[in-house]
DNA sequence: GATGATTTGTACGTATGTATA
DNA sequence: ATATACATACGTACAAATCAT
């Protein structure tokens, strides 16, 4: 069986907010080029030259500037300004920064879904925790990252929000590009499924303050530690 | 006095999350597109022609393109691929969603800034709310609106998180640009006023609960309520 | 359904601005 | 500090696609 089979019933949603564009090379390009950034083909902090980029996708120069400039907005490429494009360098407080709004941002969905979530959806939900079980039973971190992928996605969706949607997706594709594996080790996989277990329970019957604040205390744990420069936020 | 001065110490904060484009034609076309657009100049669902908007702007079509296509990525015009762009049309609906998840944004940022908020916001937050009881008391509406504006203004800053900050500013600037003049009238002006004054009391006694209920609860006091389309919601 | 008009999409040349020696 | 090299920024020309007739 296919634990990582494609969500057939999300993928085809509606079109999400910004019926994001579609056609045209420079579309193309940005894709090509944010997926090349996702693999490490190009490593934070590396230059993005125009011309070399027009040469790799064979296609002129202009196209690869309108790309650069929509990464640049995603956040994916930092622009500056006559001075050329570079992959996007998260300092480690950054990405603390974009777990904490992730944290927020899907447990407000979570708290949305209870209520608003359809009973496919539900079923959808519960047959991937129980899908999640049996990875972790024959030790396969691979099927278990796609599978809670696949969980979250549920439930951001779940909200019904188009717009929270958007925002707790872009972040989540933000994040995943400049952090990967998170399931390495059997304890780790074995807590998120517990917490996931907690947040099941509580979608099913309903309980939206214990959904929403055990969903921010599940991201929240796979926070990393190590970017709390708490020295940051204190007040002078 | 000028009751809408700036908010020096808030414009002189470091650079957001996207160190945003600063020079350039087409980001100084982009922004006056998109003051054209908040000021009725182009309507909802107008065609935005890029030769014509070279003409307008005096410049080629080049960074006509790139801003059209920045401003897609905003959501303020949707862009369709050999099919031009149009000023951005937003259905009810829409509009009560971008509220619904406006609402929820800025609450989350109100409940970090009740801990993180510096003692200098805090004396910025009192000293506004106090500015607004006198322009209520002057019948002064363009002048509780704008320091109504500050006074969020102030609070999602003082969550102290660019993500959490970019977002909640970006879903505020694009609802501004569709709905305007919030405050015709002094019934709705005097309960604003009630509202941010038990909000502000929550924030200086450090209640986290009551500042994040009340901030959600006001923010969703202004939503639409003609687009609450519950059908749109219900689960099959 | 085909054809012409209009508009978008791409390519490329030149100028301006930035970094380096 | 000045000059040189090089990448970006903008403009213009052409190709392709869309829409109206």
């Amino acid at each position: 069986m296919n634990l990582a089979e494609p969500l057939s019933s999300l993928s085809t949603l509606p079109p999400v907010v910004p019926p994001r564009s579609r056609g045209g090379l420079a579309d193309e390009v940005g894709r090509k080029l944010a997926d090349d950034i996702a693999l490490g083909v190009f490593l934070p902090g590396e230059r993005l030259d125009e011309t070399t980029l027009a040469a790799r996708f064979q296609v002129s120069r202009t196209p690869v500037r309108e790309a650069l400039k929509q990464l640049a907005i995603t956040g994916l490429v930092a622009y500056r300004p006559n001075r050329g494009s570079v992959v996007a360098e998260l300092s480690p407080l950054q990405i603390d920064q974009m777990f904490e709004a992730m944290g927020e941002i899907e447990a407000t969905c979570a708290r949305h879904a209870v209520v608003r979530m359809t009973e496919a959806e539900r079923d959808r939900l519960s047959e991937l925790h129980a899908l999640s079980r049996t990875a972790i039973q024959h030790g396969n971190a691979d099927a278990y990252d796609n599978i809670n992928r696949d969980f979250h996605l549920v439930i951001i969706h779940g909200c019904h929000n188009p717009v929270l949607i958007d925002m707790a997706l872009g972040l989540r594709h933000k994040i995943s590009t400049f952090r990967r594996t998170q399931f390495r080790n059997l304890e780790r996989m074995t807590a998120s499924f517990e917490e996931h277990s907690v947040i099941v329970e509580a979608m099913l019957a309903r309980d939206v303050v214990t959904c929403y604040r055990e969903m921010r205390a599940h991201l929240l744990s796979a926070r990393s530690a190590a970017a709390r420069v708490s020295s940051t936020w204190s007040s002078k």
